[in-house]
DNA sequence: TGTACATCAGTGAACGCGCGTTCACTGATGTAC
DNA sequence: TGTACATCAGTGAACGCGCGTTCACTGATGTAC
């Protein structure tokens, strides 16, 4: 083993994340190998030594994000979202929501929930794509499952409509030309999701 | 004028409406010039007798989109949605959100509300491309919030969170891999519209 | 402990293909006389 | 009414560039002795 035995897998997370970054602001055509790999501090050749396609790489870069937690929402971007990590249950979700859609996760092109940046990228490749993709959407909607008050309809079939709320408003306020119209979209959603779930806004 | 004078601009809209259905089911960089015209029935050269560049087509093939009225809904893929010509108000409101969740509008890849199909290319797309997105929006939205009663929040802001649900439930549908997932997706956002709003389900 | 060797992560040049765009051409048709 | 001409929408070959992928190579480092 003429290589220390961590340096291949930690070179690996370094492609992946420099990946992750470039394929959630640029989608998966507008980023070449090249880049991704530049960005790593590695060059174009190495990359085949760790992935087989471009594809492939998109969708490892896709499958790991889990925007349900505390924990992602008190990393480097987004810390004026203020998660308190001693908070659950109601109060987290609720500044889960507040965080999702808010300005700094609106701004950051580069780490936010993929969800927002990738979707007709998504819906249009391959099966192992729309897997990764639906494994963090579950991740979500469990997540607002679970704070939810039982009644009808039931507690599944509105977390679903929340989370498609969350995501439907960055991804228009993101597809749009009008930062106002885009403030109001985020605003309109957010306390749309906060009333409909009975978390206190 | 050695053309009839109407040949031009009738093969404009064979190219606009080949476009139309190809960058909607494949997004800007999955089409080539190529394929648009020879699915217009043309070939390549022509091209650039109509469109300066790629980018200025794909803006035009979006604008025209309206889907807030009744007459897109009475066409071809979507007869099924069952929209009554004479409906308006609210009894028209509540139609037209269920022909936008409806199965049929799902899937439609070819000719479905350009707002799901394309919204991370328009994010990144130039300024014209976001114009026609946005316009598409705001037709949307108004056309809600002219149906929605007065109360708190505002109307307008009730409206945004309720486009902002249709076209979120669609784009999540879409971008995964679960057809049982997806459909519960749709009903549940089409339960939420048609609940939040007041509108009979 | 020191040295020769083998390995393999990473390099960078090269390949080949696809695609946006250009351009010299064609030929059907409207117009002038 | 018939004919010569001019126009320009549409053709299709060619250009040039970018990018995914391949491949022969390198050189740092772990291992065997």
């Amino acid at each position: 083993m003429p290589h220390p035995p961590n340096q291949k897998p930690e070179t690996r997370e370094r492609i992946l994340k420099s990946a992750r970054h470039l394929f959630n602001r640029k989608g998966l055509a507008g980023v070449t190998i090249d880049e991704i790999m530049a960005h790593a501090g590695l060059t174009r050749g190495g990359f085949y030594k760790h992935f087989n396609t471009k594809q492939e790489l998109y969708a490892e870069a896709i499958a790991e994000f889990d925007c349900s937690g505390p924990e992602i929402w008190q990393r480097e971007p987004w810390q004026k979202a203020h998660i308190d990590p001693s908070a659950h249950g109601v109060r987290l979700a609720q500044m889960i929501v507040n965080a999702y859609l808010s300005e700094e996760h609106f701004d950051d092109r580069d780490a936010s929930c993929p969800m927002i940046g990738l979707p007709s990228d998504v819906a249009r490749g391959a099966e192992p794509v729309k897997v990764a993709y639906r494994r963090v959407l579950e991740r979500m909607a469990r997540a607002f499952e679970a704070n939810l008050p039982q009644a009808q309809p039931p507690a599944r079939q509105r977390a679903l409509a929340l989370v498609a709320l969350c995501v439907g408003g960055m991804v228009l306020a993101r597809a749009i030309d009008d930062p106002a119209l885009a403030k109001d979209l985020r605003n309109a959603a957010r306390d749309h999701v906060l009333a409909a779930s009975g978390w206190t806004g």
